[in-house]
DNA sequence: GAAAGATGATACGGATGTGAAACGATCGGA
DNA sequence: TCCGATCGTTTCACATCCGTATCATCTTTC
């Protein structure tokens, strides 16, 4: 079923997971390089630059310097696509799964624990 | 009641939500500058630079820079206290309770179109 | 093959955020 | 009345992000 929150929840919601976030002080990530990475893992592959770009309604740079960030972070990687070598194939990492799980687990306790 | 939601859909709301601001490319702010606004809005005050760096685990003019930018903005507003001048008084504006208030409801609307 | 098109990466200039340190204004106790 | 403590701001050096324009590489078309 879908899930049901009102809008003080959201804020209460939202206000408690960045909290958190910004108080860990561990990885600092934009909301677009957030996006890509949630897109990445979220969404059926292959995954390009050119395509991201689109979805995301950004330039093209935008989403290779994320990439470079995140893959300094060994949170994505990239390899040419041997089919298309001008192509440029987005894969997940262990490291970036591991993100993602702690992330969500960190989202759904803060929602568990919202007021009514 | 509390929220019940699961790790998936924690990642796809916020995947979601982040989405629909980057395209709509209106007011960019940082998750610190999110945190803060957030803060401000939802816990009484009175609100000073030096509370919310506490709060947060950040420096002072961490709270200082994020409330010019968003004072330039008018999400925010800013005044000495009278009773002691050596404090700032942060206030909230109508512009930053309309804002919250459109993120909110795009949270929500993105809860409820969750897949099961 | 040569030219045109597509793809991702890079260079540049401008804007903005950060932490550490120093600063001016204000308060309050000796 | 001082003089230290407190508060918010500013300065400095640095890092990162953005969009535009351009580049190198690869593919497709003629």
């Amino acid at each position: 079923m879908s899930v049901r929150l009102r809008p003080i929840q959201a804020l209460r919601l939202w206000q408690e997971v960045g909290l958190s976030m910004v108080r860990r002080n561990a990885v600092d990530l934009t909301q677009r390089q957030m996006v890509i990475l949630l897109t990445i893992y979220l969404e059926p592959p292959p995954h390009t630059v050119r395509g991201l770009a689109a979805k995301l309604g950004v330039t093209k740079p935008v989403i290779t310097r994320a990439l470079d960030a995140m893959g300094e972070l060994d949170l994505v990687s990239r390899r040419r696509d041997p089919a298309d070598r001008r192509n440029v194939i987005i894969q997940r990492t262990v490291r970036g799964s591991l993100f993602l799980d702690e992330f969500s687990d960190r989202v759904v306790e803060a929602a568990g624990a919202l007021a009514p």
